[in-house]
RNA sequence: UGGGGCGUAGCCAAGCGGCAAGGCAGGGGACUUUGGCUCCUCGAUCCGUAGGUUCGAAUCCUACCGCCCCAGCCA
């Protein structure tokens, strides 16, 4: 099959080729790659695809990898941030080790590169405003033309750029810029912008710094003086190859890192840019960046998602430089087949119809063995109560049946889970007609669900002992965004949010073993679905997530009919 | 109209001159104490299009078409 087959050896894509080739070939002795994000929001499933290809990379082929927080900006960047990165890599799996750094640490180095470019005169202090420095870069089709302050003598540059650090001017009023060619078709050569004047306080250097380097000019540097082999970053960097390449040759950096780019990350029916899921977040449209229909890591971790079938999922789509966006079904097939392998399953009743058994005694309970996980023996079994009065699930039943409904229905026989069969004799009604009660009849002869006569009803239903079952509020989940490509076709992307997404069921039954699952732990409800223990959970008021729903072939069938 | 990329089934993706892997989704069937799982089974005479080279091309050449990225003192 897919994931199972999908072994780290046999794994293979145009960077590992790479890899492979430049190890075999002895252009480098051992392969360095790193994870780099920038801590201004939380990791997406997104990251998670360069997370694996990283670390993955530097597992398979005996190399390391480093975490390194790309924090040159500090007006986007916070502590929480890098504390949330750091907890959300390692659960998703990865170590790096010793190797934690911070592009803040080479602060003083890349300072020190940026007065040798002045000095070979190959860097300048420019005085134009932001305003002009756009104009005079040109555009798409044109030529940019050359700022008046391009040809000051390196002198003036370094007094000027000294001065930049020592906080002697406003944020804005200057920049260091590298001279390379303000003709170039590539616009990162028309002498981009090195360091900024920025009078912001640094979550990790406070205010030491007043003046902080572009990603440019810091990206690269970075993965030189770390040893990085192998910088893989997205297709929108492209471009900017040139200039990392240009840096490097430029700089007496103590090695020679290459840039390789891949796609990143597309999924159906959610949005993966991290100015949009701010935006989510701040503008209220979820609980939070950890709300389960968010797509970042922590979000899917609440909703139960398990770190293997990230892993699995990233295995499955593969790394390539043709933009694609992948369907979601994909990663929940990566998720289902996890959890199918792994959770226990319970019984829960979301939507309670109460079933009278006529003529089981009153005051009888009986212990039913109820198999915990089909998929995985030694999860054993465990003791379910059973007894006269049950909750069966509202559309376990329907009194007007059509002809693929295999479920209960009145004078039909149907098989409750590991315990009896039943059939239905009597619908009681509310005044408004409304089904609230079925009257049944048990067969003794079925105990634990089988019959002497092997006779077979078409459907298992999973049930609840009314006397024993414990509340709970349920939260379904669905796709944030109802629209495979939100706001495709001209439409408003925050129009196509799924109104739908969360359904909150606050009337849901389960069984009494439940009442002990710890925070975050995933079981599945049988026959309905994955879900897990919410954090706001608690002892008397438990509340779980829908991490997925089971494939149903039934739902299908169902809607077929309907339309 | 400048520069950089990409185009293989609905989706993702192998393939690197010898005649189209695999997965997801979908259809059909078997099995089933979850209408779950599992297992069988069906799909490109064709690889954006058109020419060309070759005994032979998705793989090489040419032209064209389409899509994506770049004009932040963001990364």
């Amino acid at each position: 099959m897919d994931t199972q087959n999908t072994s780290a050896s046999e794994k293979s894509d145009f960077v590992r080729d790479i890899v492979a080739a430049d190890l075999r070939e002895g252009r480098i002795g051992e392969v360095v790659t790193r994870f780099p994000p920038e801590p201004n929001g939380y990791l997406h499933i997104g990251h998670a695809k360069s997370i694996c290809l990283n670390f993955g990379i530097a597992a398979e082929f005996s190399g390391r990898c480093h975490l390194r927080f790309d924090d040159t900006n500090p007006i986007k960047e916070e502590q929480e941030y890098i504390d949330a990165i750091m907890a959300d890599v390692r659960w998703l799996g990865f170590d790096w080790g010793e190797h934690l750094y911070y592009a803040s640490d080479y602060f003083e180095q890349l300072y020190e590169w940026a007065v040798y470019l002045i000095g070979e005169g190959k860097a300048y202090v420019d005085d134009l405003s932001a305003d002009e420095i756009r104009e005079y870069r040109g555009t798409l089709t044109e030529p940019g033309k050359e700022s008046p302050w391009r040809t000051r003598s390196a002198e003036e540059n370094l007094d000027l750029f000294e001065r930049m650090r020592s906080g002697e001017f406003p944020d804005g009023s200057r920049v260091l810029r590298a001279k390379i060619d303000m003709a170039s078709g590539n616009i990162n050569f028309r002498d981009p912008v090195m360091y900024r004047i920025l009078h912001s306080t640094h979550p990790r250097t406070g205010d030491a710094w007043c003046i902080y380097p572009s990603y440019d000019f810091a990206h690269g540097e970075s993965d030189a003086i770390e040893g990085i082999t192998h910088s893989i970053c997205t297709l929108e960097f492209q471009d900017h190859r040139p200039l990392y390449d240009w840096f490097i040759a430029n700089l007496p950096v103590p090695s020679t890192p290459h840039q390789y780019e891949f796609a990143r990350l597309n999924l159906t029916h959610t949005v993966l840019s991290k100015r949009v899921l701010l935006r989510l977040v701040k503008e209220g449209y979820v609980r939070g960046w950890d709300d389960p229909r968010m797509p970042t890591l922590t979000g899917i971790r609440r909703r139960g998602f398990p770190a293997e079938g990230i892993r699995d999922f990233a295995a499955m789509i593969g790394v390539a430089r043709a933009d694609s966006v992948v369907e979601i079904e994909m990663l929940e097939h990566a998720v289902r087949n996890v959890l199918n392998r792994t959770a226990l399953r319970r019984f829960a009743v979301l939507d309670p119809l109460k079933v009278v058994i006529e003529n089981y005694p009153d005051d009888q309970t009986e212990e039913m063995d109820v198999i915990n996980n089909p998929e995985d023996p030694s999860a054993g079994t465990r003791k379910v109560p059973f007894s006269r009065e049950l909750w069966i699930e509202r559309g376990d039943f329907m009194e007007d049946p059509p002809k693929k409904f295999f479920r209960l229905a009145p004078g039909r026989e149907v098989r409750l889970r590991s315990a009896y069969f039943i059939t239905c004799n009597e619908v009681v009604k509310d005044a408004k007609g409304r089904v609230i009660e079925l009257r049944c009849t048990y067969d003794p002869a079925t105990r634990g669900g089988a019959a002497p006569d092997e006779r077979k009803p078409k459907a298992t239903l999973h049930w609840l002992s009314a006397a024993h079952a414990v509340p709970a509020e349920v939260r379904l989940y669905d796709h944030l965004f109802a629209s495979p490509f939100p706001g495709s076709d001209g439409r408003e992307l925050f129009d196509d949010l799924n109104p739908d997404s969360e359904t909150v069921l606050r009337d849901c039954l389960v069984e009494a073993a439940l009442g002990d699952a710890g925070i975050g732990e995933t079981v599945q409800f049988e026959r309905l679905g994955y879900f897990c223990v919410d954090p706001e959970s608690a002892s008397g008021a438990l509340v779980f997530n829908r991490t997925l729903t089971l494939k149903d072939s039934w739902a299908k069938i169902r809607a077929q009919i309907t339309t």
